[in-house]
DNA sequence: CGTTCTGTTGAATGTTTTCAACAGGGGTGG
DNA sequence: CCACCCCTGTTGAAAACATTCAACAGAACG
């Protein structure tokens, strides 16, 4: 576990591009992360989002095939391929790491393929809020209303809808800026 | 690499349940195996195709958090954790197999969140195509039209009536009972 | 203070789903 | 061997849901 200084970024900068070389891993010790992928056309699918203590990808060669930006003011540090392979407990680190992507990705997958828009939001909202919480416990949202549309793969509008008609019944309440509150059932 | 005589199971028979605790990991010898998960109401996601030479799951402690079901006749084999942590190999091995598994998950995500019918299904068939291939460079497909229906996150009768129209414009050829050649555009 | 970008809301449209009926294939038992 | 049955798949019409298009409101920025 070699200590170094962490690499600072600005909220809303990106962190690096699909088809820079997959060096060492990236991981994130503090602030939000997006990672998500961009298609020809221009639409956007949101993959996930990375939050403090994570690692933001697993690829060690060839490019990468995907973006990742900074939601907050974000530090983070690099991990050599070296140490990966010497070192034991960051293997394990690493075998862990991939285990909760994948099962993120495998309830992302579900969120997408079975659900309403309801149910999308209501289950993103819900991904979140163990993960995004502020010391008060409300969820802190730092993405806007188009990223949790790319997300959740719906348009800006219905999600804006959603939003409104949750807040207007008090099931969601907004507690600041960009946190919320879950305050009943988000299900209809 | 310990050589062990493969366990044999046939087609359409169950290879674990979501709720079975995880032991070893259970690699594919041969044949072709169906990983999905059920939620409460019965709504099915199927998340994975995996085929000969493929880890089916990556879990090592705890239960198992979906189902696997052999769609042909198949062959696997166990590994025990103590190989993977000892064995340089298979450590590399797992690790490879972990990303490939995210990388399908992604493209998965991609697939459910951006894409129309036709485009999902379309997508689906070249996903498959790379890896369910006959010797004649045919697709086979040995899943039924709702595992095909819960994978892409359609309606069974959607799934239908887009083969329907494919078939009746030659985008797509039967060459057999569940064989296809891709003989056209599958966008529109 | 104006400009620009993000977010909200309404109405019309379109795609996929739902509901329903029917066709076909494979297996079983007579 | 054939008839029957059950299960899977197909097709049509109606309905529901989310999207698109459009206009407007409001916050953030210089």
């Amino acid at each position: 576990m070699t200590l170094q200084t962490p690499r600072r970024l600005k909220a809303r900068t990106p962190l690096y591009h699909a088809g820079d070389p997959a060096r060492d891993l990236v991981k994130l010790v503090s602030g939000v992360v997006m990672v998500f992928q961009i298609f020809e056309d221009g639409r956007r699918q949101v993959l996930d989002i990375v939050t403090a203590g994570e690692l933001v990808h697993f690829q060690i060669e060839g490019e990468l095939d995907h973006h990742a930006e900074a939601l907050t003011d974000i530090e983070v540090i690099s991990i050599p391929v070296s140490e990966l392979t010497q070192n034991r407990a960051w293997t394990e680190f690493v075998f862990d790491q991939m285990r909760d992507r994948l099962d993120r990705e495998r309830r992302h997958v579900a969120l997408l393929g079975q659900k309403s828009a309801a149910e999308r939001l209501a289950e993103f909202l819900f991904l979140l809020s163990d993960r995004l919480t502020t010391p008060l416990g409300d969820i802190e949202l730092p993405m806007s209303r188009q990223e949790i549309a790319d997300y959740t793969g719906l348009t800006i509008e219905t999600v804006s809808r959603l939003f409104s008609r949750w807040l207007r019944e008090r099931r969601l309440v907004a507690t600041g800026r960009r946190t919320y509150r879950i305050a009943g059932c988000l299900a209809a």
